[in-house]
DNA sequence: TGTACATCAGTGAACGCGCGTTCACTGATGTAC
DNA sequence: TGTACATCAGTGAACGCGCGTTCACTGATGTAC
């Protein structure tokens, strides 16, 4: 039996979670804040307490996934190159809903601290070298980071609409593996 | 000066355009059948005759997309492997608000015919031979078409994000042609 | 050339609904003394 | 240990709005005779 209190405890995060549920399930176009209190059990005011609007609870999400994701990201590094690539696949299998988010770009508050600082986190990864602006690095190096960010994020969307053909592997990590093989090697690093 | 008619002559047409541009403006979300009515100067009713419900529209845009899609990817397939890719990138450039509509799967009707036939018409570019269920192609041929899917459908979504980096050529077929470089030939064909 | 009629395109009014946002409020918690 | 008070979390009612859908209708067009 679940006690009912007055003071939920960790309401913003409940409705984080609440509202990437609701996405996964519904989809991101069907997402209404009413909904999401709704299941979470609390009133709607209570989800404009914590992000004012329904852009700021897009937007706390959008900057979550990008935080996660730069983590997934961090942690798969040493291993090299092609592992940051499933891990990024895997983040996007694993988090739907923040993924949807992340990339939709009209729902949310544009000049979002959190946000934009997520963001940069999350691509200073994927973009090797775009924090050093003073000394940009070899040009070749940043083709080739674009080409295995954009095989991955395609195929991760690839994935997640179901499109995939069925004689190559179900799991996301051995698929992402076969597939980002046949990008070449980057020439340094 | 425009002359007011009771009939409108290709409405259908018009709704179509109105709907691509809309949702290039405002994006997908945001989108509404009586919004798009009055862009075009017609009782939002009028639009339900055409086409039903908001699915209904939202849907035919989408099989529109695939047509055009398809039809630019068989144009581009005898000058080859890369140009087919070129293409892609080029028809999400030129027509953002197709693109968007095709891959947001919980906007349309789902089992609409025409959709599938046009989903089915593109996807037998890019998946080369999926038409062909008998005689299956070599499996390694699959994996490197999901490869160059995925990476041009990846950068499809940078390039209408905005998220290359400005080094990178502004022109997306000269983008598209230097950041394909980074996937190895296919062995066969 | 004219008339009758079927067909189709588009109208306009009406409906009920869920939405996002606002606001004065109340309940709970913690801290100062 | 007790009391006063500030702070914060969450409530509930109200608002106005634009939406999607439905329906009986009217205007225009084309075809048969």
């Amino acid at each position: 039996m679940v006690e009912s209190r007055y003071h939920h405890g960790d309401l913003r995060r409940a409705l984080l979670d609440a509202v990437a549920r609701a996405i996964t399930e519904r989809g991101v176009t069907a997402v209404s804040v009413r909904e999401v209190a709704r299941d979470v059990g609390v009133s709607h005011a209570a989800a404009a307490h914590h992000f004012g609007d329904k852009a700021g609870l897009l937007t706390a999400l959008a900057a979550e996934g990008h935080e996660r994701l730069a983590a997934a990201l961090e942690a798969a590094q040493p291993a090299g190159f092609l592992e940051v690539g499933v891990a990024y696949v895997r983040f996007a299998v694993d988090h739907p809903g923040h993924f949807a988010v992340m990339f939709q770009g009209d729902l949310l508050r544009s000049p979002d601290e959190a946000l934009q600082a997520a963001r940069r986190r999350s691509s200073a990864v994927l973009y090797p070298g775009a924090a050093e602006v003073v000394q940009p690095s070899d040009p070749a190096d940043r083709t080739a980071g674009v080409a295995a960010w954009a095989l991955v994020h395609g195929l991760a969307m690839l994935v997640l609409s179901g499109a995939v053909p069925k004689e190559l592997p179900d799991d996301p990590e051995e698929l992402t593996r076969v597939v980002a093989a046949h990008l070449r090697r980057p020439r340094r690093r």
